[in-house]
DNA sequence: CTGGATGCAAACGCTTTGCAAATAG
DNA sequence: CTATTTGCAAAGCGTTTGCATCCAG
């Protein structure tokens, strides 16, 4: 029922930014996620220049928009990506080796709108963790 | 105060020391999840209270043997729960207002063996963001 | 007696915020 | 000229770590 029409964008508020604008090219041209940081370092230099503030202010900006998708490491760093891009990710919870999954399990899942509560939703994260096989080795037998 | 004497149930790898077994014992008396402080603050007191390395320190052994699970707040901060609780989040990400969900759509899931690539899955973190009701509002009529 | 667990507090790293200057309209 | 946005650097925050001590086995 909510089929998204191919139009474009025909979003109420589409007002991005230059600095915006930057961010997410950055980001999709980027294939790994990015953190705050990351996105920093590419973009302090250059012509216009963005400090580290602008990046965090505005990254929250296009994530309030639905823009962007946000996850956070166990390490509690934040890595930025899209929110087209539908990736998800198999984490060891002992060293923190990361496997991207080949497809996301839930995509296109529409939520009970009894369970919406008035919610507009924008995106999802699933990340799923588990043993590495070397940690699980290393936890066995110390 | 416990029963010290040999468990009947003597699981195999599951050496939780007492410490663990009362973080653990502490989540599943909360209906939400706690964060790190939350448990320092209920475990600090009492005869055999816990310092917050300690909460911590245990926390991580307890996600890393599979029996806890964790999720980041949009802050940053982390909320865990046992992982045998299988209850997920809508989260506003303008004002953090956050809504449980009914159930788990990936519940059960199993990840092709060609994806895990060695991996033990343990658990699974899915989280729903959007905009709330006065917030999307407020967005497109400041 | 030996290895692991704990407390305390300092250290960390990422993110946010205060404030004045720069920029847009 | 008023309203925003930006930069810089300081502050904030939960979390982690070093180290001496304590406990279990």
């Amino acid at each position: 029922m909510q089929s998204p029409s191919p139009a474009a964008d025909a979003s109420p508020t589409l007002v991005l930014s230059a600095r915006q604008q930057r961010l997410l090219a950055e980001l999709g041209r980027s294939d790994d996620e990015l953190s705050g940081q990351d996105l920093h370092a590419r973009l302090r230099h250059g012509p216009d220049a963005m400090g580290l503030a602008t990046v965090y202010r505005n990254l929250r900006h296009l994530q309030q928009r639905g823009l962007v998708r946000s996850r956070h490491l166990p390490s509690g760093e934040a890595l930025f990506a899209p929110t087209e891009r539908d990736r998800h990710h198999l984490t060891c919870v002992d060293c923190g080796f990361t496997l991207p999954l080949a497809d996301c399990p839930v995509h296109g899942i529409k939520l009970p709108s009894a369970q919406l509560g008035g919610f507009q939703p924008l995106f999802h994260t699933l990340e799923f963790f588990g043993l590495c096989a070397p940690c699980r080795q290393r936890q066995q037998a110390p």
